[in-house]
RNA sequence: CGGAACGUAGCGCAGCCCGGUAGCGCACUACCUUGGGGUGGUAGGGGUCGCGGGUUCAAAUCCCGCCGUUCCGACCA
């Protein structure tokens, strides 16, 4: 392609909107547009992206027995009823006002309809069914650009099985084709675990990558894999002992100090040896969480502990339950649940609130002054615990979420009545499988990954175009002519090549566009290495460059280019 | 849905507090110049100041309402 005549609008200045690094580089390498709060056209050269990104995935999928659907994204409203999910989605599920129809935000109800009507024997099975099209969603808050929009594309397929076994075969394949397409477009992803998903169903994995945009916190241990939402993660931490000495319960007047930090300066302890208080109002009445120093609560622990879900108590409400402000609130004395968190487990000689404004309580024995106390692991797990797993200390970081792959089991056939006939006659539920890929998200995430502060660096095979070659001085007749014949040159060795051919540019700015774009290799034509039958090539990840005579460059120099641009 | 900010030329912004007929940089058009990391110059084109209402002799500017976009939070099959 040519650049001057190109649809390649590149943005020299970052637009106001963007914050995210994968945001910013796609608005201005001219990959995507917006033309609503999270509804973005996909430019000529995002397109290509997309293409290669989506073929990626289709040959994986195909390779796994994989068959290739085209939906509706018009979907009945009733098969939506069916399974009760109008309802589940609520206002995220986009529907028509004049007619009863729904946008499909994903095809689990079609799919199965399919099934239903035509997978009626269990030596119809296995079938794994795929598409590629775009989902719909009512994002309350679309963000980071193409990462959380409410139109996206996605891939997603369903496996059928008549067995427990089959199913768990579905979903193994799906697993190492997973593996396989992040690996091929070049992500560093890792797997948080079935034990760890929120999803429930009887097995899932989301294949993530790690990023300051992402929308979960996980822990992840680099040395054996382990991963798990922060929300679920544990670690290795170690109760501290009792201490020797008892002592009874003493009040210490502290005025004005109201948090942890404040009360270790104050008394001059550490803070392992405070029980931080914090009350959570649940639909059977208050409880009262104690946690060691400044842990911080883990909400979902937390209700999972005590069984129904907590809020966080309003100011008022803590003063009227004990009698005190948030910062002299403590257990002794206090009427209702209490649950702490194991690294206070018997625990004695501890500093916590007094329940009366200014006042803590020294010489705390949970053993002793506290009845009916129950522990559970509440903490949210640090950067730098070690791992339960193998002990290398973990990583807590944000991440993305690129692909998502469970174990549905009957939920959508036993509701919307896919029956098969197994070997014996019997009339059972067909078993699912559900695996999904965010097409825009492997592209934002390749170039979270993939970028420097000039712009994004393509692997070939993601690259829009492998070479770009550049014609400095375009108006000089003997070197406009020569960069041309390299081009077409290259374009039939089968090369993608994008040509700055464009006149009117100075070579600075057609070098920057040339790394803000970002393929992998650069061919830079200019006058005096011409005048010697020389070009320059620069390998955009490294920004190495090197001189190469014209008369070499053949098809097999041309691929050692583009395999060193790779490393 | 709670909290905050913003909306002025294609993009990035100033002007608003203190009302008086809209400006800067980039981009764009023409010509000249330059030609290996955003050349320099001359001359131009382009804006119902998000929308609606109000106050006023007069509103980008003050007041009210709405819409849109972004950020933080809630939510996230």
């Amino acid at each position: 392609m040519r650049l001057s005549r190109a649809y390649i609008p590149t943005l020299k200045e970052v637009p106001n909107d963007a914050v995210v690094a994968s945001h910013i580089l796609m608005l201005r390498a001219a990959m995507i547009r917006p033309v609503g709060a999270g509804i973005y056209s996909v430019l000529p050269l995002g397109y290509r992206v997309m293409k290669k990104v989506t073929e990626i995935i289709r040959e994986e999928m195909d390779a796994i027995g994989g068959q290739e659907f085209h939906l509706p994204a018009l979907n009945p409203k009733e098969i939506w009823e069916e399974t009760g999910r109008v309802e589940a989605f609520g206002d995220i599920l986009f529907q028509i006002k004049n007619r009863d129809y729904v946008l499909a935000p994903t095809h689990e109800e079609i799919m199965t309809y399919h099934a239903r009507r035509t997978v009626q024997s269990y030596k119809d099975m296995p079938q794994i069914w795929y598409q590629i099209q775009t989902k719909f969603r009512n994002e309350p808050r679309p963000k980071s650009g193409v990462l959380r929009g409410r139109q996206f594309l996605m891939k997603d397929s369903y496996s059928f099985d008549s067995s427990p076994e089959g199913l768990d075969a579905s979903y193994e394949l799906h697993d190492k084709a997973y593996r396989r397409i992040f690996e091929r477009c070049g992500l560093k992803f890792f797997i948080v675990g079935a034990s760890s998903g929120a999803m429930g169903g009887s097995g899932s994995e989301e294949f993530m990558v790690a990023s300051e945009a992402g929308e979960d916190t996980v822990a992840h241990c680099e040395k054996c894999g382990y991963a798990a939402n922060v929300e679920v993660a544990a670690s290795n931490v170690t109760t501290l002992p009792r201490y020797e000495e008892e002592k009874a319960c003493y009040d210490i007047s502290t005025p004005g100090v109201k948090s942890i930090d404040e009360l270790c300066e104050f008394l001059k302890i550490n803070e392992t040896e405070c029980a931080k208080s914090r009350v959570y109002i649940t639909e059977k009445g208050p409880v009262l969480v104690l946690m060691q120093g400044n842990d911080e609560v883990n909400e979902t622990k937390l209700e999972k502990a005590v069984g129904v879900a907590v809020r966080p108590g309003h100011p008022d409400e803590l003063k009227e339950i004990t009698g005190a402000d948030a910062g002299s609130i403590g257990p002794v004395g206090f009427k209702g649940r209490i649950i702490a968190d194991n690294l206070l487990l018997d625990r004695n000689m501890l500093f916590s609130g007094a329940n009366k404004n200014d006042y803590h309580t020294g010489g705390i024995d949970l053993k002793r002054d506290v009845n009916d106390i129950e522990y559970a692991d509440l903490r949210i797990v640090e950067s730098g615990e070690s791992c339960t797993k193998c002990g290398a200390p973990l990583g807590v970081f944000k991440a993305i979420e690129l692909g998502h792959i469970f174990k549905l089991g009957t939920k959508y056939s036993e509701s919307m009545k896919a029956l098969f006939l197994d070997e014996h006659g019997a009339e059972k539920p067909i078993i699912m499988g559900s695996y999904g890929i965010g097409v825009e998200r492997v592209m934002a995430c390749y170039i979270e990954q993939n970028h420097d502060e000039n712009g994004i660096i393509w692997n070939k095979l993601l690259a829009p175009y492998q070479i770009h070659l550049i014609g400095l001085n375009m108006k000089k007749p003997h070197l406009a002519e020569a960069a041309l014949k390299l081009y077409d040159q290259m374009k039939r060795l089968g090369f993608d090549v994008l040509f700055d051919d464009r006149e009117d540019a100075q070579a600075g700015f057609k070098f920057k566009d040339a790394d803000l774009l970002g393929m992998p290799v650069q061919i830079i034509v200019g006058e005096k290495k011409l005048a010697v039958g020389q070009v320059e090539v620069k390998i955009r990840k490294t920004g190495e460059r090197m001189d190469a005579e014209l008369v070499n460059l053949d098809k097999e120099f041309l691929n050692k280019l583009l395999e060193k641009a790779d490393e």
